[in-house]
RNA sequence: GGGCUCGUGGCUUAGCCAGGAUAUAGCGCUGGCCUUCUAAGCCAGACGCCCCGGGUUCGAAUCCCGGCGGGCCCGCCA
């Protein structure tokens, strides 16, 4: 228990007991932080004033009349039929730097729960890079798994690889037959038409765009070239052994290069399934035979069978759910179900992070997993699509923006800020800092708005290193690493009668709501109050340094760096719940 | 056409789910602060019919209904 903890609990108690004194026993109440400042928490009157029947105020009156400051709470008033109350500042602060020094790295991170939750993000087709467009994607995904941990779950992450159907036949047609003439001359010819320069890159899903249009082109114009590919999903579809491992090696090979991408913003995924496995050891196939003897069960005139979902909830034209074609083939979503029934029996909660295309085909999955008898749904984290101010992104007409190139972007754009100011730094660490600096800028940039709102992709936001960004937060760590540095030798000072400036005080409250945030941030799915909050404590951070001295402060010092050190372990944490790096010089 | 979703100062954004006290923060703008711990910073200031119209309520940015505007979806594709 924290000390906020302990006079929440503490302020509950008191106005329970005030309420009997009342004759109001088990009257209903809420205890909430305030917005105003100089509150610590409140309790609003105006839901009592209906059952006592009395006005708010009189109520709130009344109840501050009988109840004397004790243990943690130093203050009770009566404003505008508000019950405020007020924390013991010294408490607080002593408390909350006292377990900021005791438990490190740690604070703020919840007791394990044993809950096995499985974190499937990311999961782009394997057949070209990701632009920002799809970024979104594994940045909430990877933020969202390392607040989970710090919520005490077991957290495994997963990418669900999609290596059947059309588009990764003919990629690796495309891979297979087209010469690397033939490719280079497309890409050449593509950079022409889009008119701009691709970068060059030696990596796998750059390189094998122009195999993949090449292939494209060619099926359109050469009957042979369709043949040969529809021969080959045919095999696929067959369960095809050969096809099927020549698939999925061109797969992989593209994946090579998303996860190099990947691995560049800090995101790393602890396992990988592969659509093909369920086609291959037979699951999918037990999906259709489960489903085919419910009472929702229904065939075409063709043969292809469906599941008429009216009776849950969805409307329109949209209530069948085909799960064969009339061949008796599969198809994505009969995987796809198959995948899921396997994910429950791993995990006890399944969490999806999709696009907002997948609004309509994640609620029939839920629908047919209920058919099945699935008890647990999974829980999906819908994104909206991030535009280019030129409109939707688009592989094909030239207008996108990959997340190689953004991150090329800020980085160098990073580099040119640390080489402007820190000319005393050697080439190799200037480097090193402007590659952490421009991927925390890329990430912040992304987690920072609310998933379900769409934005448009700008530049000169995206490159933001001030003000509410990543480089903010990181500039306070930096700061901070320095003035330890530079004070040498100190020890732990942990009395609050030292740290009474508004600005200490203010910190410190900040970092007491780190639990809190991170409850919030990941139980509750709300990832983007994790940099709200980062931002907050870096606010605070700077306000007291700009106000408050810490290295000549006399018999204050050691209390002060304590503190230093307690804003510094906690943003570091943030930082890195974040995916960000925490630089100790910048 | 139907369904889902978003709409908050010039721009971006928090608050909305669990309705309450002066609506959060950033960019940009105006002005001030580097011979003191990193100015990627700090301080001060201007800028708001919280899309519109009704309703519920003592009280609505927040809940309900109806509009308007943007996005997404409505394949025997993945």
């Amino acid at each position: 228990m924290s000390v906020m903890d302990d006079f929440t609990a503490e302020v509950r108690a008191a106005v329970s007991t005030a309420l009997a004194d009342m004759g109001a026993d088990g009257t209903e109440f809420a205890v909430e932080p305030s917005s105003m400042e100089n509150v610590d928490l409140a309790v609003p009157c105006f839901t009592m004033s209906k059952v006592l029947r009395k006005a708010p105020q009189a109520i709130a009156d009344d109840l501050a009349s009988r109840i004397a400051p004790s243990g943690l709470i130093s203050a009770v008033a009566s404003v505008n039929g508000y019950l405020n109350f007020n924390i013991d500042q010294a408490a607080m602060v002593g408390g909350v730097v006292g377990e900021i020094v005791a438990r490190g790295t740690g604070y703020g991170h919840h007791p394990s729960t044993g809950l096995r939750v499985n974190l499937e993000h990311t999961s782009t087709n394997p057949t070209g890079p990701i632009h920002v467009g799809r970024a979104r994607n594994p940045v909430i995904g990877d933020t969202l798994a390392r607040c989970l941990k710090r919520c005490g779950h077991e957290v495994t992450t997963e990418y669900y690889v999609n290596d059947v159907g059309k588009q990764v036949v003919i990629l690796t047609w495309g891979v297979n037959n087209v010469s690397d003439e033939e490719a280079a001359a497309e890409a050449e010819e593509h950079a022409k038409s889009i008119g701009q320069n691709e970068k060059e890159r030696d990596k796998t899903d750059h390189r094998l765009v122009a195999n993949y249009r090449v292939a494209n082109k060619r099926m359109e114009a050469e009957p042979e070239v369709q043949a040969c590919i529809s021969d080959m999903l045919r095999r696929f579809e067959d369960g095809d052994a050969e096809v099927i491992g020549t698939v999925r090696h061109t797969a992989e090979i593209m994946l090579d290069g998303l996860r190099e991408t990947l691995s560049n913003i800090n995101v790393t995924l602890d396992r990988y399934t592969w659509e093909s496995d369920f086609i291959a050891d037979g699951s999918a196939r037990d999906v259709v035979e489960r489903l085919k003897t419910s009472d929702y069960a229904g065939q075409t005139d063709d043969g292809a069978w469906y599941l008429d979902l009216k009776d849950f909830g969805i409307q329109g034209k949209n209530t069948k759910f085909t799960f064969t074609r009339s061949d008796g083939t599969t198809l994505y979503t009969t995987r796809d179900l198959a995948y899921h029934l396997d994910k429950f029996t791993r995990a006890d909660r399944v969490i999806d992070v999709l696009g907002e295309d997948q609004k309509l085909g994640s609620k029939q999955l839920c629908s047919a997993l209920e058919i099945l008898g699935n008890e647990k749904m999974p829980e999906p984290l819908f994104y909206s699509f991030v535009s280019l101010p030129e409109g939707k992104m688009s592989t094909r007409k030239g207008v996108v923006v990959y997340l190689d190139d953004l991150i090329d972007e800020s980085v160098s754009r990073a580099y040119e800020e640390i080489r402007s100011r820190r000319s005393d730094m050697p080439e190799e660490r200037m480097r090193e800092i402007a590659w952490t600096v421009g991927v925390g800028a890329v990430r912040y940039n992304i987690v920072r708005v609310q998933p379900e709102k769409q934005f448009v992709f700008k530049w000169e936001e995206a490159l933001n290193f001030d003000g509410n960004s990543g480089p903010y937060l990181q500039y306070v760590h930096a700061r901070a690493c320095s003035m330890l540095r530079k004070a040498g030798e100190y020890s732990h000072d942990t009395d609050a009668s030292k740290l009474t400036d508004e600005y200490e005080v203010r910190l410190v409250s900040a970092l007491s709501r780190y639990s809190d945030v991170l409850d919030a941030a990941g139980n509750g799915g709300r990832i983007h109050m994790l940099p709200a909050y980062g931002h907050e404590v870096a606010s605070a951070f700077n306000q007291f340094y700009a106000a408050v001295p810490v290295l000549d402060a006399g018999p204050r010092r050691d209390a002060r760096l304590t503190l230093v050190e307690c804003a510094k372990t906690v943003l570091a944490d943030v930082l890195d719940c974040l995916g960000m790096g925490a630089p100790e010089e910048m």
